[in-house]
DNA sequence: CTTGACCTTCCAGTTACTGGATGCTTTAGT
DNA sequence: ACTAAAGCATCCAGTAACTGGAAGGTCAAG
């Protein structure tokens, strides 16, 4: 199977499956042409790469858990690890982003959002003197 | 004032400044030594686009706040209309991540988390056949 | 035999900085 | 006056994870 259909059954881009090839997150074989060949193998890491980064695991992260899923040794108590690690840093990010909200929001709900110049979300930027 | 005193009255660091100036954010003048000075008005909009990014707005959204912030005859809606915006893509990223979240402390409290190979977290992430 | 769809690599751009090298200027101390 | 340290400047490179585009090789269909 070539690089498009590999595309197809993963759901990432061609250009993201190069991509991976050149940071050697996957290795999928050549054909004589130089073509990248996917068979099963390819197809499962491209799979399981997705859904990692779909849940928000940065490339390097993707890279351990994919070392430990090739590993039939691995104990699990290493991917939890990793996944706790990552659902600390989500949950950091969340919080961060609920106050960015709730501050926006109460700024804009204080503004008219009319014609005149008055704006108590410029107000708030400016900060007092 | 210089740089240095800039940057600790905005709490941005230095370089930040410098970036912020080779983008055209603002223009400090300069001395006859080539240094930034930086005077009230120059301080004020630091303060400002700290504010405006610690709120997490994009450069060009500052930018584009900036233009309003200076200009007297500006009309609040078009202050509002940004912000309402901005709060959006908020309010996505939180529901994504909130999703990211759910998925994986689910998997993590399946996950025995020992030394055994069997891991919910990696078959998850294989998919089905 | 040509057209068009695929494939390849390489280069550049994205966002918002950050670190480091090199060198000039200013300030403080002796 | 001399020197050392601090502070300023610019420029280059790197970060994360792609994405777009150009130039060029390959393959299948008509």
């Amino acid at each position: 199977m070539n690089i498009k259909d590999a595309a197809l059954y993963s759901g990432l881009p061609a250009k993201t499956i190069r991509y991976y090839d050149e940071i050697g997150l996957i290795s999928p074989p050549r054909d004589d042409n130089g073509y990248r060949t996917f068979e099963k193998t390819e197809l499962h890491q491209l799979v399981f790469v997705a859904h990692a980064r779909a849940l928000g695991f940065t490339i390097e992260d993707c890279r351990a858990l994919l070392m430990l899923y090739k590993d039939d040794q691995r104990a699990s108590a290493d991917v939890k690890r990793i996944a706790n690690e990552h659902l600390k840093h989500i949950e950091t990010k969340i919080s961060d982003l609920e106050t960015m909200r709730d501050t926006l929001s109460h700024l804009i709900n204080e503004c008219h959002g009319d014609q005149r110049p008055d704006c108590p979300i410029l107000d708030n930027f400016r900060g007092r003197d």
